[in-house]
DNA sequence: TATGAATGAGCTTTCATTCAT
DNA sequence: TATGAATGAAAGCTCATTCAT
C-alpha cells in the first residue's frame, strides 16, 4: 500500500516547489525569500530542492519562462486574432486582466521581475511584439494616439488595476470591471 | 582648517547617503542593496552610516516620506486646484510623468517600495486621496467611467509609460509625450 | 537477454567502482573526489556504490591495500632475491620506477595518500622493510652513506622523476630514463 | 591603556590567519581545512577572515606567493652564485633541506600544494630554473648524468628525507644528515 | 564624526549517506 | 542489484550591526 492517499491528487515535488516559489518571491521579491522559506512551505528539507534545481535562480528563470509562455499563448490565440486596433487593444486589455484575476501569484511574479531583476532585457518586457502592433497600425494612420501612450494605457491600467484589486480597493464584480475596462480602452483607441 | 575644498558646493554626509541609497534601492531593491554598497558610493565606511540613520530600515522609510510628501505637495498645488474632474485627471497623469522625468530615482524607488514592502498599507499608496476624488465625481455623475477604472488608466498609464522611456523605447521629446497623454487621458474622462 | 553486448569484457561494477575511484581520488584528492564524481565515472548512481562499498573510506582503503600488496610482492620478488645492497638499491628504484610508468594512477594515489591521510602510520610507508636492509648494511659496513639518506635517494628519486615524466617535463625514452636511474643510483651506494 | 599586553608581540590578525592557516593546510590539505577551522585556531569568527581575504583560495594563494618568494630568494643567493654544477646540486640540497628543517609547514605546504592543486602550472614548479642549469651543465659536458634524473635526484632526496625526519624516523643530527646529503649529491653530480 | 575590525546570524550550496521502490 | 528522492550536517560566504579608537 502506498503512502499516497488513493483519491488524492499526486503533484510532483518540482511542481510544488515551483508553485510554492511563485508565490513567495511574487510577495517577498527574490531576495527576500529564501531556498529555507520555499523547502519549508513544500515540507521537504532544503537540500531536496536541489535534486530538482541546480539553484535558486534556475528555479527564478523557470517561474519566469513558464509563465511568459503562458502570456504569449493567451495572446497569440485571443489578441493576434483581432482585425483591428481597437479590437486588439480591448482584447489585450481584457486577457490580461483575466489573466492576473485567474493566476494573481504569476502576475505579481512578472512585476517582480521586471522590476528587480538586473537582466531585464527589453526582449523580455512581455508584449513588446504588441507594442509594435501599435506602432504599424499608427504609422498607416490607423491609430491616433501616440503608439507607445496607447500601449502604456493598455499595459498600465491593468497593472495598476490588478494591484487596486488585490489590495481589496475595488470590490466591483469582476465582469463589471473588465467591461469598464474595454469601454475606457475603446475610447483611448478609436478614431474620433 | 577643513579638508572640504572652497568653492565646491558642500553637501552634508546624511544627504549624500539618502541619495545614493535612494539610487541603488530603486534599482536594486532593499535586500539587493547593501550598507556596503551605500557607503561605498558615498565614499565613507559602512560604520559612518550609523551615525546618520539606526538602520537600513530608518534609511528607507526616510526616503518613502521625504518622496510621497514631494508629490502630496504637487499634487495639491496642481491638480486639486482644478474644477472639473477631466482637468483633474489631464494634471495628474502631466504631474506625476514630470515628476518621473525630473525624479526617476523616486519614482522608482515608489514603485519598488509598493510592490516590495509587507508594510504596504494601503494609506500609503500615493494618490488615495484623489482616489476619493474620482469617486465623488462618479457619485455626482461628472464621471462615467468606473472610478477605480479611471483612477487606474491615469496613473498605470504614467508608470508603464516612464518604464519605456527608462528603456530607452520612447524616443519622443518630452513635451509631445506629455501632450499626448493629456490628450488620451481627457478622452476617457470627458463625458461622451 | 542481458543489456550486456554479447563478446564485450565484462567487468563486475565493484571493479569499474574501483577503477573511477583510484584516477579521481589521485588526480583530485580524497575530499576533493565526491562519491557522485565516481559515480558519474561508472555510470551508475550514488545509491548503487553502497552496494559495493559501506562508505567512502572504506572504498579508499581498499584501494590502499591493493597497491601497496602489488608493491609488496614486487619488491619480494624483484628486489629482496638480490645479493648486496648495491643491486637491491638499483633494482628497487627500477622497480619503482616501472610501477609508475605502469600504473601512474596507482602511483599517484599512494603519494596522495600518505601526505593527505591522518592515519599515515609508519607501518604503512611502503619499503620500510627496504629501509631495515639499508640499515642492516650500513651496520655491516657494506653501506657508506647514512641509511635513511641512501633510502632517501633511491625513493625520493623516483617520486620526483614520476612527477617531471606526468608533467611532460622528461622525453627520454623509458629504457634510458631507467637505465640513467640505475647507474646514479649505484653511484651513491657502491663503495667509494 | 590598551587590552593588548604590554611587552608582548602584536601580530596582525592577517599574519595569525596566515600562519593557522599555513600548518592546517599542510597537515590537513585545502578542501580538508575549513576556514572555520582557521578562524576557531586563531580566535576569531569565521566572519572575521573574510575581512582580510576575499575566500578561501585566496589564503592559498597568498601563502604559495610568500612562500615560493622565500625559497627563490635562498636559492638565488646561495645557490646560483656557485660555479661549478657539483657545487650547485650540493648546495641546493643544503638550502632546501635546511629551509624544510626550518620552516616545516611551509615545505609541507608546498608539497601539498604541487600535489593536489589543479593549477599546477609547470612555472609554478620551484626550481624549474635550477633544471634548466642543470641542462645547460649537461650540454656543455659538465654534467654526465642525464639533467632530469639529476634534478630529480636532489629535489627528490630532500623531500622523502624531511618526510622521514618529520615522521621520527631519522634521528640523525641535523648537521650529520646535511653533510651526508651534501656528499651523495656531489658523487652523482661529479665527474668520475 | 568617521574608521575598521569584529560578531553572529543567516544565506546558498554541497555531500555522504539512507531508504522506499 | 540499482534507482532516485530525500535527509541533515556542514561548507563557504554575506551582511546588518556594534564598538573601541
Amino acid at each position: 500500500m502506498s503512502g499516497r492517499e488513493r483519491n488524492s491528487v499526486y503533484i510532483p515535488t518540482k511542481e510544488r516547489i515551483m508553485s510554492a516559489a511563485l508565490r513567495l518571491f511574487s510577495l517577498k521579491g527574490f531576495k527576500g525569500t529564501t531556498v529555507k522559506d520555499i523547502a519549508k512551505e513544500v515540507d521537504i528539507t532544503e537540500g531536496a530542492i536541489y535534486r530538482h534545481f541546480s539553484s535558486k535562480e534556475e528555479i527564478i528563470e523557470s517561474l519566469f519562462e513558464r509563465i511568459t509562455e503562458e502570456i504569449r499563448k493567451l495572446v497569440k490565440e485571443r489578441v493576434l486574432t483581432k482585425e483591428d486596433i481597437a479590437s486588439q487593444g480591448e482584447a489585450l486589455a481584457e486577457t490580461l486582466l483575466s489573466y492576473a484575476f485567474d493566476n494573481p501569484d504569476s502576475f505579481r511574479f512578472l512585476t517582480v521581475y521586471h522590476i528587480l531583476h538586473e537582466n531585464g532585457q527589453k526582449e523580455k518586457l512581455p508584449g513588446s511584439r504588441l507594442l509594435e502592433a501599435f506602432r504599424e497600425a499608427y504609422r498607416r494612420k490607423k491609430l491616433r494616439t501616440l503608439p507607445e501612450v496607447a500601449f502604456s494605457i493598455v499595459i498600465g491600467s491593468v497593472e495598476r488595476l490588478f494591484i487596486l484589486w488585490e489590495l481589496g480597493i475595488v470590490k466591483v464584480q469582476r465582469e463589471v470591471l473588465l467591461e469598464e475596462l474595454r469601454s475606457a480602452v475603446r475610447k483611448v483607441l478609436s478614431d474620433p
